[in-house]
DNA sequence: CATTTGATGTTCT
DNA sequence: GAACATCAAATGC
């Protein structure tokens, strides 16, 4: 059931763009106590910790909580955000490159029972899942998983059967207005026929 | 419908 | 003390 997981090799390439754009359509899985859900990715943005003044490492800044950054590729960096809100990354690019990729909305397909109960409702939409802050809450990521490793079994990555040639819409990123002309950058990727989008 | 506001914790000034 | 990669409920048309 695992064969299709993700290898280290992917998280680690160079070009955080690019693995944001291959990362809509795959299958994102976790297992929590046991309860397993998957949920296929819709939307992502890319982050990168050099150039890129919306993210949190950008011009190489340290600290206790972006230090999950700088790890080499395929690991979680899960932060609290607005103090409310657990947010899930992909760090990406190796050991040093402090590059990730935000997964902001999800599409259910496996665990939707267990999905219901935590979001606490019992109608399909997607509310359920579309939004970062509504994902990690779905799936059951916290910021305990800060760190794991995306080759383990609880949190994981698959490659699903039609992640090829969906069509993409790249637009700006969303709530990172602080960033001056970073803010402009075409960085944040969605599947152009999905509902389960966090907005248009 | 659109817009505003309260919740809430970690980080940085 | 301010800002913050947000959400849901309340308020204003």
């Amino acid at each position: 059931m695992y064969r299709n997981k993700i290898p280290l090799s992917f998280y680690r390439q160079d070009d955080v763009v690019q693995i944001a754009r291959e990362l809509v359509g795959m299958k994102l899985c976790t297992k929590i106590n046991g309860e397993t859900t998957a949920a296929i990715i819709t939307e992502t943005e890319a982050y990168c910790g050099r150039s890129d003044k919306a993210c949190h490492a950008s011009g190489g800044t340290r600290t206790s909580r972006t230090e999950t950054m700088y790890q080499a590729g395929g690991v979680a960096y899960v932060y609290l955000c607005y103090g409310i809100h657990h947010l899930f990354n992909i760090v990406t690019n190796v050991e040093g490159k402090a590059d990730a990729v935000l997964i902001r909305a999800v599409k259910p397909i496996e665990g939707i029972e267990v999905i219901l109960e935590r979001r606490e409702t019992d109608k399909i939409s997607p509310l359920l899942t579309a939004g970062p802050g509504r994902l990690t809450q779905a799936l059951g990521i916290t910021t305990s998983m800060d760190g794991t490793s995306l080759i383990k079994n609880s949190i994981w990555i698959e490659k699903s059967p039609h992640d090829e040639d969906i069509p993409l819409i790249a637009t700006t990123r969303v709530g990172v207005d602080y960033a001056g002309e970073d803010a402009h950058l075409p960085w944040r990727f969605y599947a152009k026929e999905s509902k389960w989008v966090s907005q248009k």
